[in-house]
This record gives C-alpha cells, structure tokens and sequence, in this order.
DNA sequence: TCCCGCTGGAAACGAGTGTTTAAAACATTA
DNA sequence: TAATGTTTTAAACACTCGTTTCCAGCGGGA
C-alpha cells in the first residue's frame, strides 16, 4: 500500500505537470515536492527521468491498447468477411480514446502529453512509443485501407496523418483556443464538443477528391 | 560588417538547432561553440536566451507578414468589392509561407519552428506571436469569413485551427514521417508534394456538412 | 533476538545552465 | 595620434539539474 502510494502519487502529479509545462521545464524536485515525497523516490522507483516519462505514457497507453484491439475483435466479428465502413473505424478510434482517460482524471492530460511526445524532440519517447505500441496502429491502418480501396497507399498513409495532426494539435492546444473562442463566441466547450466538429470535418477529409497528379519539373531531376 | 557577421551567425545557427531538439534542450554553450562565438555573443547582442528565440522567430515572421499584406492588398483589388474565393485565399497563404524560406535555407526548419511555439509550454513565446502577428492573422480570418457566409462563426473557428493543425503537425514532423513514408512506398516526398496532397484535403475540411447540433444532456449541466 | 530485504529521507555530488563581469582588442572619429 | 565607443574574450558567478550515497525505520523469518 505505501509503495503504490508513492508511485502513484508521483504518476499522477507528473503527468499534469509534464502535460503544463513540458519534459525539460518539469524538475524532478518540483514533481516530487507537489506530490509530497522524497527526492530520490523517483530515481529508486522508476530508475530515471526518462523512465519515468515512459511510465506516465504507459499508463495511458496500455489500457488503451488493449481496449482498442477489443473494439476492433468485435467490429471484425461483426462485420464478419467484409469491410468495416471508415465511419465506423473513426469512431471506435474516438470513443476508445475518449473512455480510456475518462476513468482518471483528464482526456486533456493525455491529448496534451500526445502533442508533447511528437513534438518535442524526445527522441527515446518516439521510439518508445513505435515500438511498444505500434502495433495496434498497424492493424487500424490495415483496416482503414480495406475501407478505403479507392485511395492509393501513399495518399491513405498522408491522410491519416493529416487527421492525425489536427485531432492532437487541437486537443493538446486546446486551452489557449478555448480562451480565444470563449472571448469570442462566448461558448464553453467541451472535448466531447470538439470531436462532435471533427467528425465530419475528419471524414470530408479522408474522402476529399485526389490531388492532380505531381508537375514534372521542366529540367531533369 | 563584423558586427552583422556575429548575429547571423549565432541566428543561423540557433535555428537549425532549436528546431532539431527544442528550445531547453539547446544551451547557449552548444549554439556558441557550433557558431564559433563567444558565450557573451548571445548576451550582448540579443540581452538573453529568450530574446534570442524571439529573434529567431521574427528572422521569419517579419518578412512573411509584409509579403502576406501584399498578398492580401493584391487580392483585395483584383476582387474588388467582391468575395474572394476560399480556394484563392488558401492557396495564396500557403504560396506566402512557402516563398518567405525559399531564400534562405528551408522551409522545414520554419515549420519546426512553428510547431515547436505551439506545443512547447514557452509561454512567451505564445504571447510574443500573438501581440506580434495577430493582426495579419485577423485580416485573413476575415477574409475567409467573406468567402463562406454560411459556415457559423464559431463552425469556421474551429475548422481554421483544425487545418492549421493539420500543416503544422504534417510539415513540422515531416521527417520522421518522410522515413516511414519512402520505406514503405519508395517514393521521395517533397514540401510541394505535401502541399499538392494537402490542397484538396483542407478545401473538404472547410466545405464539410455542418455536424449535428450537440445532444442535450439527460441530467442537468 | 538477530538478521534480512525493502522503502523512505536528508544530504551531497558533479555536471551543466544562463548570466554577469572586467579587461582586452578593435574600429571610428576628432 | 589620441580618445572614443563598440565588440570580443576569458573567467567567474550563482544556480538548478538528475543522480547517488548513506543511514534510519520497517516488516517478517530464523
């Protein structure tokens, strides 16, 4: 009891700082005097900041994981032989990434950690993340592929980056623009109002026309 | 002459470096070294480190800015007293933002840059930007307005932060994604390429359906 | 009772940080 | 040439950082 005390009391108050202030800008002491526990706890407990860092990603990402491939077992035992349609998939990928957090505190925490571990440099946090959880990434694409027969292999693969990059970079920044609109609009919103936008903006956009094909440059290559 | 070589050195160099590992993981002592400078260079020409990464930024956005005015001024009076179509105004900032690095090294380090402002905690930086550059920002917006009256304010809001994210996200991360993309499809993907692919997925985006209105609540707010 | 493996706590370590200082070198003007 | 203002230099300052060390307290097994 009092081990997983400490730890998850380190877990907790690290996330939200991480998620406020960024990796390099959150102390190892500001963590560990906020959350009420000795210095060196970190380092005996998680081995190093690093490490630490993982961990808090970890505790997203494995539920998350593991609930993702369940939706996904029982959408393919649902439509059993043919194709889930690319509405369907984009929204299990919403609901399981909204109920994960939702037990904690904060989808907010975890958007914003999202946003931080793709741009921050970080380059031991991209590689984690690759490789312990790239999997399920793999059989979603897979699937959104044989939603979308129409579209070309490269331009799928853009495309769901392209989605990518706006549901993270709006929820992660989505303090700073919640003023703005609020100021300007006077709406409070929600997350759950945000992906209520970006559904069909999403699908307008995995759906949108292909481009022209490229210009040969006039000179050679 | 001596003086000028000095600046440029050290904003050459910050440039590339901070867009490869972030602003706090960049310490003077590796940009001076690297730009053979003095340490007090940084102090003496710019008075601190935050000073130097809003140098950094205005090297950038202050040519970009009178371009884009121009831009806009051109626009304004070839369509005079009428609208100007959204596809024109899209493709007229993303011709801006694309000429602006053109002359010096590259649009990558740019676009690092932009999406290191935003993700990064660096409070200042955000606040710099605003007071700085929110002007050309409130022209375009409201030109875009005109140019879709039938998208709700706050609809439009969110729609241009969505498309934001999306070329940020996309074009500040391309390198990592340029290594998966070439080893999984066997094709070399330009900054043009991503914009040719971009156009017609952002033109859906803003010319999505309306999403449904927001569910009520069962209980009470 | 003694011993043992864990956990918690205070202090210190060494490295690295941004910034400041004061003197030297340089350039410019009188 | 001499004096002036500007730029460069090396050294030090005052911290903060992540990590390590060493010891006190705790539990249960022999």
């Amino acid at each position: 009891m009092a081990q997983t005390d400490t730890v998850t009391r380190i877990l907790d108050t690290a996330e939200v700082l991480f998620a406020e202030r960024g990796f390099a800008e959150t102390s190892l002491r500001t963590i560990t005097s906020k959350a009420r526990v000795n210095l060196a706890a970190v380092n005996y407990h998680f081995g190093s900041k690093k490490a630490l860092i993982q961990a808090v990603f970890a505790r997203y990402l494995d539920p998350f994981t593991v609930r993702f491939h369940h939706a996904l077992d029982e959408l393919e035992a649902q439509h059993a032989g043919g194709v889930i349609p690319l509405e369907v998939l984009l929204e299990t990928m919403a609901r399981t990434v909204l109920d994960v957090p939702a037990e904690r505190h904060s989808l907010k925490v975890f958007m914003k950690l999202l946003g931080l571990a793709y741009s921050q440099a970080q380059g031991h946090l991209r590689r984690y993340i690759q490789e312990e959880y790239g999997s399920v990434f793999s059989r979603f694409t897979e699937l959104v592929r044989l939603a979308t027969p129409d579209l070309p292999d490269s331009e799928r693969f853009w495309r769901l980056h392209f989605v990518l990059g706006t549901v993270i970079f709006t929820l992660s920044g989505l303090d700073a623009l919640r003023d703005i609109a609020e100021k300007d609009y006077q709406e409070h919103v929600t997350v759950r109002d945000l992906i209520r936008r970006l559904r069909p903006v999403v699908v307008a956009a995995m759906n949108a026309p292909l481009p022209p094909p490229p210009m040969p440059k006039a000179e050679a290559s």
